[in-house]
DNA sequence: TGGCACGACTATATCGATTTAGTACCGTGC
DNA sequence: GCACGGTACTAAATCGATATAGTCGTGCCA
């Protein structure tokens, strides 16, 4: 194993100049095609592969993306980050994975380190409601930013990325409610911490629409807080008969709060997840839950930063809503899969 | 928003030369305090921080690290990338996190990447036995590699970290014993990618001493063959009474062929997992497994990556042992966490 | 007093790529 | 026969840091 072959290695193999095989290399006109393939063959022989550090440095951007969760214990992250790497690995780009752990500190660390990386865009499925992407927009003004389960205001000059929320919220309601459920309660962050505004407005709009008292739970969404909560809320006088949470993984926080207090799921208390994780059906009762395809919206996110998209809505023309909320740049289908977690009410 | 400001700027700002603000700033001796003083503050007031892409090409060093994982599907490795990335943040270190997916092209594909990113270490739960460690060290000769949960032969010479796999097989098969069961299936992967020898050895070993004949089961590790091949299992004339499985992600597997084809864990089958997810205790039953934790595995990968770790065994010193086994670097402690998934035979 | 070591600091080369600003050559039109 | 334009290619500058090889002044010893 000597040292990794260098362009002027190539270069020299090839009997050109340094420039021209970078010319060659990068796709660039102005090589003779039978130079190029010289070339070509020249690297492929010496397996060259660009120094990414000096290129990083040369052309100021860096090949890379940064994917910043709000919560990576919740194992659906998992998948979203699968299929942002599936798309990367093809178009040799790397993403930087981090976790803020519902702690803005952290998040604002991950940023400054992303920035300093000079990511060439980031992902982020923010914490709150915004202030880290604009903290992100100061530190690489210009460079694509996508928002994940992001619907705050103020962020819509940046690519929002999500499930289908407002459906989502939708079918969940709706099914409640064909089983008897007049008394909903629905988890959500607190207003300062809340990045998806479009989920509880959707509630609050299907609960209108039938007539039902919205009752939304404000909560951080980690796991102890969850249960600590959903205890709260069980030894109240008026418990209710169901719960939409925004994820299995919080879900899991509603089944141990209901075991602790003695609610039987499913018979005492309904429940509705998002996400259908490999888990949701192995729970006691199985869960219920609004299903998405995790992957998909990794190459979503990925296509969105890397502005592998097509079309993107453009400047001039304001699309065909022209409602008050503008919809999100994309919306990964979901549907309701029901299982033994909710039940007619009694 | 300007530029970022670079060492030339801080130095003038400090009025030295651009070589003794980078002495100052990377804490080298030959400053004077009082200069060392004035040169730090300039690039606080600036907000100055390096270009990682310059320093990385020119010292070759990238201050980051790649860890692969075999499977980013289970959750267990949440936690492990949760605690490095937290040692890591503290170090100014970046990690960069690839999932191999089971596949040895994959994880080819990304050692080659990180190998072209110039990592400066690699922390790799392998797919197989070793091939993949080879490639790392024929890329990257002498840079420090960590194997997790991979004890197969060839690896002496790296360092290996994980749960404390003996230790955990035995609490396993010694409990399943106490409660009557006389025919013990042990989930793991084919011989060929096998990367965790120490398991299959310990169960070997444990039956041995108990006088029961190991029935180690081989199939590939994800769900769905998991599930095929546990299906099979319980079909056979003599299905065994009890399954270990090598962590909670797979006992998944078993509860879905378990309740295919009506056996009911924890009475007709007794199940033991590895890792206590959080869903361990939601799951119907309850699952019984082996508890480890996996941020601290995360931490003490990066403190052996890092160097961070006070005295490696060192090479004159063979060590307490001198048996045929060489111990692990790190073994992190796991303990027996009792649930209803396993019963007495019936 | 001359020489030498040492501390504090600077000028310049360097990492490996891309970019910029050319150069050399050839064919064409007048 | 000469200017012109374009193609194929090259030399040198550049990105922002660190490494190397000095310089300069001071104090100490012989």
């Amino acid at each position: 194993m000597t040292q990794r072959p260098k362009i002027k290695d190539v270069a020299r193999r090839a009997g050109v100049s340094p420039t021209l095989a970078s010319f060659a290399l990068n796709g660039r006109e102005g090589v003779g095609e039978e130079t190029r393939q010289r070339i070509l063959a020249a690297a492929a022989e010496l397996g060259y592969r660009a120094n990414p550090y000096a290129r990083a440095l040369r052309t100021g951007s860096s090949n890379s993306f940064g994917l910043l969760i709000r919560n990576l214990s919740n194992p659906i992250f998992l998948d979203v980050i699968a299929g942002a790497q599936e798309a990367a690995v093809s178009s040799e780009t790397t993403i930087l994975i981090a976790d803020a752990d519902y702690s803005f500190e952290r998040e604002r660390q991950h940023i400054e380190r992303f920035a300093a990386h000079h990511v060439d865009g980031l992902a982020i499925a923010p914490v709150g409601p915004g202030e880290s992407v604009d903290l992100w927009r100061d530190l690489r003004p210009g460079a694509p930013t996508v928002v994940l389960y992001a619907t705050a205001p103020g962020l819509d000059d940046v690519i929002r990325v999500g499930p289908d929320a407002r459906r989502a919220v939708r079918l969940a309601v709706d099914h409640l409610y064909e089983l008897g459920h007049r008394d909903i309660a629905f988890l959500t962050a607190p207003r300062e911490l809340m990045a998806d505004h479009d989920r509880l407005d959707e509630f609050e709009l299907a609960c209108a629409d039938l007539g039902l008292p919205p009752r939304p739970v404000f909560t951080p969404l980690n796991l102890a807080a969850v249960m600590e909560r959903v205890t709260a809320l069980l030894d109240s006088p008026t418990p209710p008969t169901a719960v939409i949470t925004n994820s299995d993984y919080t879900a899991h926080g509603v089944y141990l709060a209901a075991r602790e207090r003695g609610f039987t799921v499913g018979r005492d208390l309904s429940v509705v997840g998002h996400d259908d994780l490999p888990t949701a059906e192995l729970l006691d009762p199985p869960l219920t839950t609004i299903r998405m395809d995790g992957r998909a919206l990794g190459r979503a996110l990925f296509d969105r930063l890397s502005g592998a998209d097509a079309d993107r809505a453009g400047d001039g023309d304001p699309g065909d809503g022209a409602g008050r909320t503008e919809p999100v740049d994309h919306a990964e289908p979901v549907e309701l899969v029901v299982r033994r977690s909710t039940g007619p009410v009694r």
